[in-house]
Parts: structure tokens; sequence; C-alpha cells
DNA sequence: ACCCATTTTGCAACCGGTTGCAAAATGGAA
DNA sequence: TTCCATTTTGCAACCGGTTGCAAAATGGGT
């Protein structure tokens, strides 16, 4: 239905090799040329099929972004900057949801189905081997909120999740809780892991005081506030740090409804210093997360490996740092 | 590099016409040919090219999907249900995020470069002549959220804006406000002016009743917080109706940081009933707009629209309610 | 064993572009 | 004007599939 190269070379009356010359850059035409083809091009209202040019140019400029982090509204901003980032740099973000899958099985065939030139993995929770499948496949990938591995096989960009959870508990010593606990996302996730490794690494250190800890079930608002009233029905720890933002807002909503007061009763620090967290009836003391500099950086890195694809993999890590609020009690 | 039909033809000793038709359903191919070429196919780890297989079939299975709200958390949750229920029908779903743009023009030619099936525009706030330009462009459209028109000329799929409008006003009414007013989105979004409109056009059924308005930058938390913020350096009204469940909290966060209570104070009714509305100590008294429905049905046009690309434009439009929580003054 | 209706298969053209190669056109220098 | 180097153009094959058509194979009935 819609015009094809053909009618505008007819229409033309030019070789069809002209007109797609004249629509790819760099290649040879002359403006004499260049004019008469763009003339009859305007008048059918022609633009190139995208997907037929992909055939001999191998390159489709689509790029599959996969996520599974549907609840945690941090993610509606990646996905902002992600869309608007590959946007820019003309090429097209082919969404994937895998909903509580975690076999890349799936993805990797149906991404391949589509020739997808790139693959991002958004996904704070799935293991390295989910991304490190899209490579064995031939399929450049970069895990953006991925582990840390010491030797990466994919590229991930990210931070250092055991350091934010060191991080988060030197915080807590350092304003004396004496009772600390880590209120943490699902079990399996492998940012929960590793922040709640860093901060029994670090609380090791301090055989004095007292640790426990537990796992909502999403990184969700309501997760939070459910496993935090969970904890408040029992007698609570001083303080908690809580592997994220929302699981900090449902934890606080929680507390608040039990009649308890923050920092007076009981302390939270979060992790991420989402939108919210700055609010002055919230005012989440929490790690502040870098999320649009790994969203540029995982982008910078995926377009280098259009051209490049077997570039050698790396771990991009940002640094994060705690943001005081009013959420946990002052050095005494 | 991946392997090709003729790769395969070639290792089972068939045409490649007869892969085809093994991958293909509905063809014609006997048990043992769809044997043999199984077999060649699991060996060499073929799957079809969808994109190649798009050219001469004229069907792509992607389904553009158009949007400019990435601020609302409830879109989070738009995005979790269109991608779920597109990919359980087959379908992929290729974002497209229109930042500030109100152009139709480049998100069409893009879209077309990509020989989309569909494309489902998921905005509140576009006008329906952004959704229409698709329907022109000969592409399939449904518009989600959209506005509901007299005389439809593209599907839309949402719900009675202005019927919203006046079932807030009605409802402060019934409570027996007499100083009211509407705290609204953007004001160019079309969402806004129709509750607008709703909401004023019930209250001039009571001229006894004292009522203002005014407009948030955008449908986000902190608009919705620093448009209350501004409201509250004046004499506020005694109840608003906040056009939306993000801007309700922004504002009742900006009414507790100014020592003001809710409802003794001020009263607040917002739409949408997004997951936080439900909270104890948020606890929303909102108008539910039935999300999931809307998104299922959109889903359900745009799939039949494949098979009929010219089907007859309608509207579809979900009853919305009251859901009474403790931001409003009780009925006296 | 033969016939004929039905199913299965392969051939070849086509979908909408791209690109190597050689022929044609251009243009500057002599 | 002629010559030659350079640029521009068209031809034709190809990318990875699909599909109409006719030939080949199948199989049931006699």
């Amino acid at each position: 239905m819609p015009p094809t190269l053909k009618d505008v070379a007819e229409r033309a009356g030019v070789s069809r090799a002209a007109v797609s010359r004249t629509f790819t850059d760099g290649a040879s035409v002359s403006l004499k040329m260049r004019r008469k083809v763009e003339k009859a091009a305007t008048e059918l209202g022609y633009s190139p099929n995208a997907l037929a040019s992909s055939l001999t140019t191998g390159r489709t400029k689509l790029i599959g972004l996969v996520s599974n982090n549907f609840h945690n509204p941090i993610f509606l901003e990646v996905f902002d900057l992600f869309t608007r980032g590959l946007q820019e740099r003309g090429l097209r973000p082919l969404l994937v949801n895998l909903s509580d899958e975690t076999d890349p099985a799936n993805s990797i065939r149906m991404l391949r189905q589509y020739s997808v030139d790139g693959v991002v993995v958004a996904s704070s929770t799935l293991p390295p081997g989910f991304a490190k499948a899209f490579r064995d496949a031939g399929v450049p990938v970069v895990h953006s909120f991925g582990r840390y591995a010491s030797s990466p096989e994919v590229h991930v960009v990210g931070i250092d999740n055991a350091e934010c959870g060191r991080m988060a508990a030197r915080e807590l010593v350092r304003r004396g809780y004496r009772d600390v606990a880590f209120l943490g996302g699902p079990e399996s996730a492998t940012s929960t892991q590793d922040r709640f490794r860093g901060f029994m690494e670090e609380l090791a250190r301090h055989p004095d005081i007292s640790v426990r800890h537990s796992f909502a079930q999403a990184y969700s608002f309501n997760a939070g506030r459910a496993e935090m009233l969970a904890r408040l029905n029992d007698k609570p720890a001083h303080a908690y740090f809580c592997g994220d933002d929302v699981l900090s807002i449902g934890a606080l909503s929680a507390i608040s409804d039990s009649g308890l007061k923050v920092p007076g009763d009981i302390g939270i620090i979060g992790l991420n210093d989402m939108e919210m967290a700055g609010w002055e009836n919230i005012n989440l003391t929490t790690i502040r997360q870098p999320i649009s500099q790994i969203i540029d950086s995982s982008i910078e890195l995926i377009v280098s490996m259009l051209e490049n694809p077997e570039r050698y993999p790396e771990a991009r890590l940002f640094p994060c740092k705690v943001i005081e609020r009013g959420t946990l009690r002052p050095v005494s």
C-alpha cells in the first residue's frame, strides 16, 4: 500500500539503485539526481522500509529492552531515559516484559527473530547468566543495574551493591545504632544478595551490634509495607537498611500507621534516592544511585558494540553516596 | 551468521519451500517431511527471520506503543499490562517516547518505516487529532485513555472524563463543602480539560458554592505538591478535586508539611485509585479508573483491527466509581 | 494392476530494498 | 578538440523468506 522504491524510481524515471542511493548517506549521487528523486519521493510520500533494508545491511536499529521490574516507580524513569536516549541515536526500543520468567531462551529466540542489533537487560534482580545467554547467542548485550562480577563475561553497568551495603552499615554504626536490620527485596534478586552481603560484612566487624534480616516479596511499596508490618509485630530493630527506596517508603507508611515515630523509635535508610524520597513529609535518608549516568553509559556501550560486537567485556560501576535527610537519628 | 532457511533446506535435502511450509502453520506438509525439516532445524538452531517473512506476508506483528506519560507511576502499570497483553498474543511492542512532542509526523514516519501492524496511543493528554493522523496514514490505531468525542474518528478506549468531573463535584457537594476547587493536571491535557469541564458543569447547578481552579505543570507528584504549596500561601479552598492520584498525593504531602489536617482542614478527592492511594497513611478518597479493563479492551480492539483494518470506529467507555476512604469529611 | 482424485513437493517469481561491477557521463588539462 | 581520471548511473544478483502453479507422489477403489 505505501509507495515503494520502485514507485519512486518509475516516477522519477531513474533506476531503483539511484533511489536507494539517495536515501543511504555516503552513497554517490549527483545533485541533479538527488533533486529528481527527492521530488518524486515527497510527491508520493515515500519513506524507505527499514525492515527490507535490514535484510541486506544486516542492521535493524532495533534494540531489545528486556526487563522484569514493572513495579518499582524508579523504573518508569529508567524506561523514560532509555527510550529517549535510544531514540536520540536513531535506535528503536523493542520492549520485552519478562514478568516472572527467568529463563532467557524465549526472549533470545524472539529477539533473534526480529534481528535486533543489540539488547539491554535492565534488571537488578536477574543473575549474570541471563545476560550471558544473549552473548552466547551472538547478540551484543549490556546488563544495566546488573551484578558486578570480578571477571565479567558481559558488559555490566551499575553500582557496587555490596559496597552500598557496607556504606549503609557504616552509616548506621556511625550514628550509634546497636540493634540493626536489613530489610531486603526478594531474596533471589542479585542486588538484594549483594547489598545484604556487604551489610553483613561490615557489621561483622562490630560483634557487639545485633543484626537481623528479612526479605520483602518484591521491590514494591506494598511489599515493603507488608514486610515492615510483620516486623512490627515482634520487637523491631532500632534501624533498618531497606535496600530500596520503595521498600523504605512502604516501611515508613507501616511505621507511621503503627503510631511509631521516625527516627525517634526506628531509623530507616534506603537506596536509590527516588523523587519522593526528597519530599518533606517523607524526607528519607538514602543512598543515591546515579540512574541517569548508568543509563547514558549503558547506551553508549551498546552503541559502541554495534560497531564492534566483540568489544572486550567490562564492568562500569558508578559511585553512590549517602544523602542525609531525616529518617536516621543524628550522630550523637 | 544465524542459520537461514537455505541452510536448513540443504541439510535436510529438501527445497526451501518445504522448510518455509513446515514453519508456517496451515501449510500442506507431510509428516515425514516435517520430521526431516524439524530435525535439521533444531540441529542448526534455526528460527525463522520474522522481518524477512514480513516482507511477503505484510505482517510484522509489531505494535507501536506511543506514549508521553513517563512520570505518572500509574503508567508503569499501564506499560506492564500492555506489554504483557501484547506478548501473550504474539505481538511485540515497539515503544515510542514522545517526550514533549505533540506532532505525530515523526512517530508516524518512523512506525511506518518499521511497518508496524498497528499502533496504540496511550496518553490522557494528547488530542484526538494525534491518533487520527495515524489512521489517515493508513495505520490501524487505538487511542487508550483518550478523549471521548461524540463522533469518534478513531477507536478510543477510556473513561468519560467529564462525567468523572461531575462525579467528583457531586461528591463534594453531597458532603456539604461550600468552597471547592479543581486542581488539575497540565491545562493542555485533554483529560484535564474534560474533568475540569464536568466539574464546573455540575457546580454551575449550585451557584451558592464558591469554585476556583488551577493547574499543575504535569501529572506528577512534584507538580501536585508544588501547586498545592502555592495554593496554601493564599487562603485555600475547603476541598480539592485533584484530577489525578499522583497530584493528590503530592498535594497531601504539601498539606501535611504545612501543618494542616486532612480532612479536618482540607478535603481531597483524587482520580485513578493507584496502589498507594489505599495505604492507611494516605488513605485517599478517589475515583477508580478501571485501568486493566481499558488495556484489555484496547488490545482486543487493536487485534481485531489486524484482521479488519477498516473496522468502524467506536468509543469504549468504562464506568468509574468513587472509592470512599479518609480524605473527605463524612456526610454530615 | 490400473485409474483418478487428492495431497505433497519443487520451481521460480516476488516482497522492498542494497551493492559490486562495469558502462556511461562528466569535467579538467593539454 | 581530444584524452584520461573521476564521478555517476544502471544492471543484476542477492538478503531471507513466501506462495501460485504445475509436476510428482500418494492412496483408495475397482
